[in-house]
DNA sequence: TGTAGGGTCTGTAGCAACTACAGGCTCAAG
DNA sequence: CTTGAGCCTGTAGTTGCTACAGACCCTACA
């Protein structure tokens, strides 16, 4: 490694403890294309600079809010090449609230059911269970 | 096939119309355990009962619940061999409750900041795009 | 009897989104 | 000059399926 290349770099291991990325999901976002091509010194390690971070803290963030990494391709504009319009990025928020909001919905309705038939349960060392019945024997609503 | 084997027997595609499940799916939980291995034709063909139809529906409803596998085989008792007890299914499902309690409060926690910053968007054709912003600047709650 | 079409059999590969090695370099400190 | 940490690559594992390819088999119809 030059003088030149380690003055402002950061090796993987900085960018992970930096941003609390896991090391190797960093080189897996390399391999998806989520994160550029590093510049590499002679010895062939890695160098990030603040930009790298800068985006590696936009991803992480996305998948916190619960973007899938297509989508995130999307925000970023690496679908097209080129970056998207406000429009398209209220358009995929949207979409992905819509989808949010359905699994909220469907965990709602596992919550009451399993909340339901576990309070019929005595929790005593019976044969009969209420859980497994309501398991065997509830439909689809 | 012989005229016993084919008197009361379901062959694989029969038991997925049955139960609605998927063709493949029914050989995926006989290899990983979850239904037991049919007794099969001459030729190799697997003969399944209404006891296989049974708990292959008990299965697909667990899963529904959003069980795991691993919580599946554990209510069927197949963990260490004997039929769980009823406290024992019991605190498989509050675990499971927990967890799905805890699923819930995440997306609610991002359905508000989707909310929050889609609503802020104006749609408009500009560059600065205020869910992108967000998404950057956002810090952990 | 031959054949066309469906069904079933096996093993294997693929999906998301990582995570965790093994085996080999390289780098910095003592 | 050695030691230990860190980096490199490729590959395999995770969960819960789903989808093939290529080989059998079974039934119906001519």
């Amino acid at each position: 490694m030059t003088d030149h290349e380690r003055e402002s770099g950061l090796t993987r291991g900085d960018l992970a403890r930096a941003t609390g990325c896991n090391i190797e999901t960093i080189r897996y976002y390399e391999k998806t294309g989520l994160l550029p091509d590093p510049p590499r010194t002679d010895a062939g390690y890695r160098v990030y600079s603040a930009a790298h971070a800068t985006r590696l803290r936009f991803i992480l963030r996305a998948r916190e809010l619960g973007f899938s990494m297509e989508d995130i391709r999307g925000l970023m504009g690496l679908g097209d090449g080129a970056a998207p319009t406000c429009a398209e990025v209220k358009e995929r928020t949207e979409r992905h609230l819509a989808d949010v909001r359905a699994r909220i919905a469907d965990l709602r309705r596992i919550e009451s059911v399993l909340a339901t038939t576990a309070s019929r349960c005595s929790g005593a060392e019976v044969p009969d269970c209420p859980v497994l019945d309501a398991i065997s024997n509830s439909a689809d609503p």
